[in-house]
DNA sequence: TACTTTTGTATCGCACACGACATAGTATAC
DNA sequence: GTATACTATGTCGTGTGCGATACAAAAGTA
């Protein structure tokens, strides 16, 4: 018996998952100077494109639990970065909104995907791969975002 | 000022970081079965390959940090799937080495690659393109590790 | 209207991940 | 041979991630 498809390299998860958090990694060195972590960063995003929306609509955008996205949330609030509030026409629903000090970070922030981009284009790797890998990576999470769903 | 480089459409990293958790919630569904989580499934990859070697060796492996591995490999052992004893050449070296229990594994986990394949091969993405993808991500992870030693 | 189901958020418990730091063993320099 | 640097592992604190579960508000239904 072989067990060839047990070795780490000829697996498509590894690679996605140790690519992943080396790629954070990075990001992290300049984040730090914001004080924000990766998940908190994504968080903005979500906001900087589309403010005061729901705790839900925010956890579906980064397919991430709602009991991941809540104690994240809160400690946004706790750093001044956002706002939580109920909403008035649905009283489950949180929304939430950012401060000054939450949308003036995007002016530091645009720098970083440029400082990244350096970063990870290589010899080896040039932008349209990258683009092409970023495009099927959304097929897969399409399709396995959606799997769930059903 | 447009800040289209802070959309989460334009970067790569926020799709690797969901497809990789994705893929990962795929995988627990078989692991519960074997009552592990998906780092120590890789931990046992490692093993199976490479049986008695040093938490060091498999922290690079995995490019996880020792103080990830540690805390990972002391409730594998716990849970009867390794043991841990410090090196008698260098004392300093903690070998971890499969039991009976940790090797007979290996034959109920050979199955689930071939499920997650199936899983994961859509109408939209063949197995070259998957293939394609793995090879250019173990690039980027090798430029992006060797980068951080140096 | 009263009952049931669904939805949105949150709490709890466990297992990572990692930076900062501690400590013991080994190697090296002088 | 001893001071110093380096290596391997580990502890601690903080922040995710997620399954299981709780609960209140809203929506659906008889």
């Amino acid at each position: 018996m072989e067990f060839e498809q047990l070795k780490l390299e000829n697996q498509l998860c590894f690679p996605l998952y140790a690519a992943s958090r080396l790629i954070i990694r990075e990001y992290q060195q300049h984040l730090d100077k914001l004080d924000i972590t990766y998940p908190q960063y994504l968080v903005l995003m979500v906001l900087w494109e589309n403010d005061n929306i729901s705790v839900n609509d925010i956890s579906r955008k980064l397919i991430l639990n709602t009991n991941t996205v809540t104690p994240l949330l809160k400690r946004m609030e706790v750093q001044g970065f956002i706002t939580r509030n109920r909403s008035e026409d649905d009283e489950r629903k949180v929304m939430i909104k950012l401060t000054e000090k939450g949308l003036l970070l995007r002016v530091e922030a645009a720098s970083i995907p440029g400082k990244l981009s350096a970063c990870i284009i290589t010899d080896a790797l040039n932008i349209e791969e990258l683009v092409d890998m970023k495009d099927k990576l959304n097929v897969l999470i399409d399709y396995l975002s959606k799997n769930k769903i059903e």
